[in-house]
DNA sequence: GCTACCATACTGCCATACAAGTTATCAATC
DNA sequence: GATTGATAACTTGTATGGCAGTATGGTAGC
């Protein structure tokens, strides 16, 4: 049914890391579904430990919660975190945006052209497709800026934000964001960074302005009290 | 020497990760120092297993970076991580100490005083424990306005911000941060919450202020380009 | 003296086995 | 029928052994 193979060569937990995400991200392992190392272990042929690793590291995202001797369950979906990435990630790419837009030869307008007509190509197809087209979009941006550094720290916020997305696929409004895409690339071709910046902060405020819908129609899938991975309550150990 | 002793009966995993959580922000384990699993598990006298999954931990916390096959070493301190740090702390506590001053009800002021009377005892003794009291009164604030969810995510990047502070720890004006402290209570006593909150952005501004003469006095201990954790690169898996 | 090579001593990674705690099941008892 | 208690079937946690890849030191050959 799918096609994420373990590669025997590379690392398995880091490629389970990646490949339960994605599941995650996408819906396939839905909010509160409880999944046990033993269960993931027998679906990908291997061990139970580099099972219990990705755990780890998908629990300090955020993505999942350990229950110690209880289980480990899929989170719901933290709207706190998203709202957060989206903050972060508007500060972030308006900034990449405008850096674009002030040195005109740094970014490679065609390229981005083939993105966005890759974008539109895609656009009545599977949503899925789409958002991936979109992820390069946004990475390509962060590459092109000298930035992919950050881009990648922001990535493990993000991922709160993607489930968001993929569950109000139905009703998205690509072309919309198409355009929008567009106008960024055109602020920048036009060596104006004022109107880049403004596109950037224009769309990404509106990718999720249906978020409180989405939450009110499907409330099982969110939390408004999240529980943390572990006890950070105390950083410098208590000394009394 | 260390009295972080191992409880046989709680998670070892967990506890280990906070002990080396706190050595490496002690600069206990300075950066660049290379750690291994076999190593640690000796001093603790328990098996690499749960090292290593502290290892884990601490990596998506960028604390240590592990390098498949080669060692794991503590990572240089991530400046870019320390800013974002500190600009989130400002963006959540100003918010927490504004709502605290437009409830006056709701904070006990009492206790906050017992807290600055705290810091000023120990100010003038070890720096580390005026550290924690410091982190007690702004985790107290964030508990008051009933926003306890939102600082323990915050405090995974404070990790970073952390290290910069038991750098600086020598040249700490000590009583001044007080008396930033006392003039936020004021402004929550006052009932007044642009005061509260002006007295916050400011204290938190101020807290990093010698970040850059702290980074060119001590180089090997910052790094301007960090590697992240894992390929994060891809959210939802290529396709093509 | 310099380079190429090989043995050795590491490293982190994975599989397996065992331990300890939690939940679910079901039967005996009131 | 409702409650209680033992037991079995889970769960995550830890310990151990062996593996493959990497750095290191020394040595043979030039």
């Amino acid at each position: 049914m799918r096609q994420d193979q373990i590669d025997q060569t590379a690392p398995i937990a880091r490629q389970l890391t990646r490949f339960l995400r994605e599941r995650i991200i996408r819906n396939d392992l839905h909010p509160d579904q409880k999944i046990s190392e033993s269960e993931i272990a027998q679906q990908y042929d291997v061990s139970r430990q580099p099972v219990r690793e990705a755990f780890i590291r998908l629990a300090s995202e955020g993505l999942v919660s350990v229950l110690p001797q209880r289980g480990t369950r899929v989170s719901r979906i933290d709207v706190v975190a998203v709202r957060e990435a989206r903050f972060l990630r508007e500060a972030v790419e308006s900034d990449i945006v405008r850096l674009l837009a002030e040195a005109p030869g740094r970014a490679d307008l065609a390229e981005l052209d083939a993105h966005i007509d890759r974008q539109r190509a895609v656009a009545a197809g599977d949503p899925l497709e789409f958002i991936r087209a979109d992820e390069a979009f946004h990475r390509t941006l962060a590459e092109m800026g000298g930035k992919a550094g950050i881009w990648r720290k922001v990535q493990g916020l993000k991922a709160q934000m993607d489930r968001v997305r993929v569950l109000s696929l139905s009703q998205f409004p690509v072309n919309k964001l198409i355009d929008q895409h567009a106008a960024i690339v055109a602020g920048i071709a036009a060596g104006d960074p004022a109107r880049a910046e403004a596109a950037t902060r224009h769309h990404l405020r509106e990718v999720l302005s249906d978020l409180p819908q989405i939450v009110t129609a499907n409330p099982a899938f969110f939390d408004d009290a999240p529980d943390g991975d572990e006890d950070r309550t105390v950083i410098i150990g208590g000394g009394e």
